[in-house]
DNA sequence: GTTACTCATGTAACCGGTTACATTCGGCCC
DNA sequence: GGGCCGAATGTAACCGGTTACATGAGTAAC
């Protein structure tokens, strides 16, 4: 068995209560004795135990993170950005994914029944599951999901980057625009609806929405595949000018189908993702970058604050995006092949 | 405060003892007696403490893993991986990213006081801290990495696929090849090194190595810009036939760096990579497909057999790899684009 | 020389569960 | 009716720390 404080006490010749005001260094004591102490300490390689310095001191020092997946490189982003600042503040990241499984609430509950706050992304748990721990008490941080019940929030600036996107495409010459991506799916997705919206609608131009079911892909090969089977005997009058597309592994899926099917983006039609991920560059994809591990890092720091007790009101911040222009929405600059 | 097991048993006339009986339902409980508990912790919603519970308990039903980084697609999907196996095995999961800190050791033996047991990932914390965990008797899994101290561990079969590769590339055609990273930056690199030497050996092909630093897009370019300014006055002399490079990142860095400067991929070189992640598909690289999912998932069996007592006598896990040939190194196959 | 005060250290009561062992109670048998 | 047995439940000792309060020794002030 691992070493206790009370063994430490004995062979210090002390007690429990000294051994425990050096390890914490917090009030004074004798500097012999607390040589005793630290030698005790060095020759049976006691370290103190987790679990009962928590039971004692009421906290965890440990904070969740739940996310619905990881395989897409925005999560992992907002992931690693999260455990680097609850790092440095000296907490341990619990993490949890979860995978659209129907026990996700009894799975977030436990796991906040093991650390002093968490961050909950986008379509992971409903509602009342966030209402009943924010009751419970637990700090809670809001990412990329809309805000509820006076916990803190934070989310890219969704609709701001939708506008610029759907001005810089019609800009380029697009006057009738389809949006891949089922509002209804995210939050994320909710909000660059309503920005594409918007700025369609400013600029007086034809809008309209499709949708190939999910995230990945196949989700934009499919897309591709009914518009262009939409058109008289197979041709491409089902295609709109542009497609935007809420997310990048969407607009890359389109992109290889359109490609495969000889037609030319930009050419023909206009491409947009979103997110900016690695392949998007490799791509040549007109996307939306947006500050992932910010997101992540700035989370972190929200909810610190809250556990600290350093805040109470709650805060909402919305973090600034960037248009990224490539190929396929301009046929003028070449990319990088 | 959050009511607990004493307030439970007032509530209900009961003993602690009867109450903590019904919450695990182990021992037998009047039917009677059993309602009375369970209507009670339903009226002050109680939910009893995983601290309290697992002091007593002495274990923790958590998992660690330490990782260098998760920005790359790889780590990411071992940790999810990881993580999926884990939850279903009823443990929480934590994580914890070195990023090459100093203070890493420290934080790992932190972590290991959190858990019951840990994954511990390429080249995060010098073989002096795994072996002390090991001697703590905290069960470990080594990732990708060279196994220590009777510890299991789990890898993909680099020096094959190394072979494979290698002898793909030959068969294309190469008569020099130059392996593009450095061995001693991890296991992966090394075996994989390896690998490619043997093969380049054994069929009589001239080999040589050289690294930009890191395993960057930029550690690529750094690699091209040299090579190309070797030869005589900025000929294509100092160029190999073939790019083997240590990852993805790397040969996509090497890509664009070759392309800018005129070089034809694969006409002139070969150039292939390391992990087929999203980027290599759309830019037509030829690489090695991991089961990076897999390596997470088969880390987090094994662990938990240790955890559980299961099994006492070390494993190591190779799991097979898959050669993807892409465009380039295969000019006579067209990609999709 | 007594009192009062300071300061290092010890004692013991927590934190919230689990569980070995003790106790109680009812039923059965002789 | 007394003794025995087994099942349900209670009591209290853990698990390994923290910390309020008690203790006691040393010192300064009168």
């Amino acid at each position: 068995m691992r070493p206790t404080i009370r063994d430490v006490a004995q062979r210090a010749g002390v007690s429990i209560a000294t051994v425990s005001r050096v390890l914490r260094d917090s009030d004074k004591v004798t500097a012999g004795t607390r040589d005793r102490v630290t030698t005790a300490v060095m020759e049976l390689q006691f370290t103190p135990s987790h679990l009962g310095r928590q039971l004692a001191e009421q906290r965890h020092a440990a904070n969740g993170i739940v996310f619905p997946d990881l395989s897409g490189p925005y999560y992992a982003e907002v992931v690693l950005g999260y455990e680097s600042v609850a790092a440095e503040l000296g907490r341990s990241v619990l993490i949890l994914s979860t995978h659209g499984r129907k026990a996700a609430p009894e799975m977030v509950e436990e796991m906040a029944g093991r650390c002093d706050g968490l961050v909950i992304l986008g379509r992971t748990v409903p509602d009342e599951v966030v209402h009943r721990l924010a009751q419970r008490g637990i700090p809670l941080v809001l990412l990329a999901r809309p805000t509820l019940a006076g916990c803190d929030s934070v989310s890219a600036a969704g609709r701001d980057s939708a506008v610029a996107l759907t001005e810089h495409v019609i800009a380029a010459g697009a006057r009738r625009i389809t949006f891949v991506g089922d509002p209804t799916d995210s939050f994320d997705v909710a909000e660059r609806w309503v920005g594409v919206r918007e700025a369609a609608l400013a600029a007086g131009v034809a809008l309209s929405r499709v949708d190939g079911g999910g995230f990945g892909e196949d989700a934009g090969r499919a897309v591709v595949q009914r518009l262009l089977a939409v058109g008289t005997s197979g041709g491409l009058s089902g295609l709109p000018d542009a497609l935007v597309c809420a997310n990048d592994e969407v607009a890359l899926g389109a992109l290889s189908a359109l490609r495969e099917r000889g037609v030319d983006v930009p050419g023909r039609v206009l491409l947009t993702g979103w997110d900016d991920v690695m392949a998007a560059q490799y791509a040549g994809l007109t996307t939306v970058r947006q500050p992932m591990r910010d997101l992540g890092c700035t989370a972190a720091r929200l909810l610190d604050e809250l556990i600290s007790g350093t805040r109470s009101k709650p805060r909402h911040e919305l973090l600034p995006t960037e248009l990224v222009v490539r190929t396929t929405t301009d046929g003028t600059t070449k990319g990088h092949r």
